[in-house]
DNA sequence: TCATTATTTTTGACAAAGTCCAAAACTCGG
DNA sequence: CCGAGTTTTGGACTTTGTCAAAAATAATGA
């Protein structure tokens, strides 16, 4: 994110101290919980109330500036990577999360075969597994 | 589920009023959440713990007798058909989950393209859309 | 610049979904 | 039918997030 305080303005959003920092924390810290978010907001700006980070997360997903992720067992992510329809690949031991680019790239980049007549606007996929130091941890 | 008695004992898992009453209502209710769960196994049983509910569907995810999905927004829901890694098509207003044959058929089946030194076991692939019936509601 | 007004932030209660724990009830092999 | 080992139960608890009302703040424009 090049500059927070222009890009709530360019999406009618009143600037605050609180919206800067989550965004600038959001953009820092990819696929971030709201926790870790705030830890990171707070070493930041000092401090900011649990609700407010909810607040600005909600708002600025609504906004599409950034995006929220869910994947099973975790609590939200969010990332300020946008657009470019890419999905995730999550580790099952320790949740680490990257970002697996998508290999047809326009969304939704898949066709479901039967569609029972529903109208799909999104392929979701995330790809689950064991990252490189879960692997080395089972082993041992 | 033909026999759901059978397959308990053929997991080693002791055959109880509980574990099979669930096994019933997973069976007829695919992709139900939990709570349709309870409400079906006491019209059933007349009671259970909300807390053996769960018990019994943990063990049974377990031994992968069925198989429990978790889409964003959404409690867990559990199914029986296993075994042929088919995906979902959820409806984002209402929730309807209909299944979705997998179009290349064995798990995982997609390949990460940057893997990142995960070891990859599966890839989940839910689609989002409105189905037939929010559509109509929204139109009007 | 400063007052006005709408928006945002904060605090604290609340809700949903699920887990933890210990006591009571049950299953199953002998 | 007994006894050991599981399972079920009820209740407290945890996590993640929302709701609502009061206090603080940002934008507007005189
Ligand atoms: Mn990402
Ligand atoms: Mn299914
Ligand atoms: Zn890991
Ligand atoms: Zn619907």
């Amino acid at each position: 994110m090049r500059d927070p305080e222009a890009t709530l303005r360019q999406h009618d959003l009143p600037v605050t101290a609180q919206r800067i920092a989550v965004l600038r924390a959001v953009s820092g810290h990819p696929h971030a919980t709201a926790d870790d978010l705030t830890a990171s907001v707070c070493g930041d700006l000092g401090t900011i109330s649990r609700q407010s980070v909810y607040n600005v997360l909600n708002v600025l997903t609504d906004k599409g500036i950034i995006r929220r992720i869910q994947p099973a067992d975790s609590p939200a992510r969010y990332e300020d990577r946008i657009g470019d329809n890419h999905h995730h690949l999550v580790c099952r031991s320790c949740g680490r999360t990257e970002d697996v680019c998508c290999a047809v790239g326009e969304a939704p980049c898949l066709k479901a075969h039967s569609h029972h007549g529903f109208k799909i606007d999104e392929a979701e996929v995330i790809y689950w597994g064991t990252c490189p130091a879960c692997q080395k941890k089972k082993r041992s």
